[in-house]
This record gives C-alpha cells, sequence and structure tokens, in this order.
DNA sequence: GGTATGATTGTTAAG
DNA sequence: CTTAACAATCATACC
C-alpha cells in the first residue's frame, strides 16, 4: 500500500507556496518551514520594536465553560500539543504515581515537547491537521449560516426542566 | 456543592 | 500584522 503520510497537504494548500517542487528534490526534506516567518518571528520583531513586550499580560484567564459561551460557535479541536499530552500523561502518571494534577504534567510535557524531534511530532501534528479539516468546513458553515442570519436559532434545546 | 483557577502549547478568528 | 482567546484536564482554592 502506498498509503504513507501524503495526505497531510490536504486541499487547504491553495494559497500554500510551499508544495510544489517537493517532487523535483526527490528527497523529503518534510516541510519544516511551516511558517517561521510569521507569528514566530513577529513575536521577535514586536519584542524588539516595542518595549514592554506582551508577556501574556492576560495569564490566559479562560475557562468557564459553565456560561454558554459556545454560542454556535464551532468549538476548537484539540491541538497536536493536546494529544501529546493525552499519550504522554499515562506514560507520566505511571512514572509519577504521586503526581499532582496536570499542572505538574503540562510543565514536563512543554518541555518535552520542545525536545521532541520534529518527526515525532508530527505524528501529532498529523491528527491535528484532519481535526481542523473538519473544524474548517464547520466553520464554513457557521460563517454561512451567520451572514445568512444569526438570529436565527432553533432553540431546540432547552431542556431546561422536563419534569411533568 | 459548585465554580474558578492554574499550567502547558498550538491553532484560529478577528481587529 | 498583531492580539487575545480557547482547546483538555484535574488538583486545589474559596464560600
Amino acid at each position: 500500500m502506498a498509503k504513507e503520510t501524503k495526505k497531510s497537504q490536504q486541499s487547504r494548500s491553495s494559497s500554500s507556496p510551499r508544495a510544489p517542487t517537493e517532487a523535483s528534490t526527490g528527497q523529503m526534506v518534510l516541510k519544516v518551514k511551516q511558517s517561521e516567518g510569521t507569528r514566530r518571528s513577529a513575536r521577535l520583531s514586536s519584542s524588539e520594536g516595542k518595549r514592554a513586550i506582551s508577556v501574556q499580560k492576560s495569564k490566559t484567564k479562560q475557562k468557564k465553560k459553565s456560561a454558554k459561551l459556545d454560542a454556535k460557535i464551532p468549538k476548537k479541536p484539540p491541538t497536536a500539543f493536546f494529544y501529546f499530552l493525552e499519550d504522554f500523561r499515562k506514560e507520566f502518571q505511571e512514572q509519577n504515581p504521586g503526581v499532582k494534577s496536570m499542572r505538574d504534567i503540562g510543565r514536563a510535557c512543554g518541555e518535552k515537547w520542545k525536545t521532541m524531534a520534529y518527526e515525532e511530532k508530527v505524528q501529532y501534528y498529523d491528527i491535528a491537521m484532519e481535526k481542523r479539516a473538519e473544524f474548517d468546513k464547520a466553520m464554513a458553515e457557521y460563517t454561512e449560516r451567520k451572514e445568512s442570519g444569526e438570529d436565527e436559532e432553533t432553540e431546540d434545546e432547552e431542556e431546561e426542566d422536563w419534569s411533568p
């Protein structure tokens, strides 16, 4: 079977100036480039140009799913890092049964994640890619619906208390 | 009892 | 171009 890892490209690369010429080289070379010259550098230049840098000023205060913030926005799929966490968590707990919680694991994960080789991370990236493809589709529908008329809603799910 | 927080990186949509 | 938000998860903290 000629499966191999080739579906990573996907059609989303309509605007991706990277792909052709790949066969010419004959070697895989992978796509280490990705987008190193986009937000990564942007952050640097910003820090250089600006002084304070953002430094995560917001502290990342996300959460509160209890509040109905999901509205109609498609939920974001887990990133490659999260998939890696899933596997890492199991191992980490086995090696460190005394660990307290994800906070510690997250730190260990992040550290290891950076040390991991691209090829090893690629497998997780690949998974995330498929997820994004699906999410992309959902987003298209969401946008379309939004333009059409977000007002609409079929509030079908209002199960509040169905106790007769 | 329940909610909020914290920590990790990656990805996205919007401004 | 840049920013802020959010994704999973669970021990912990507060009232």
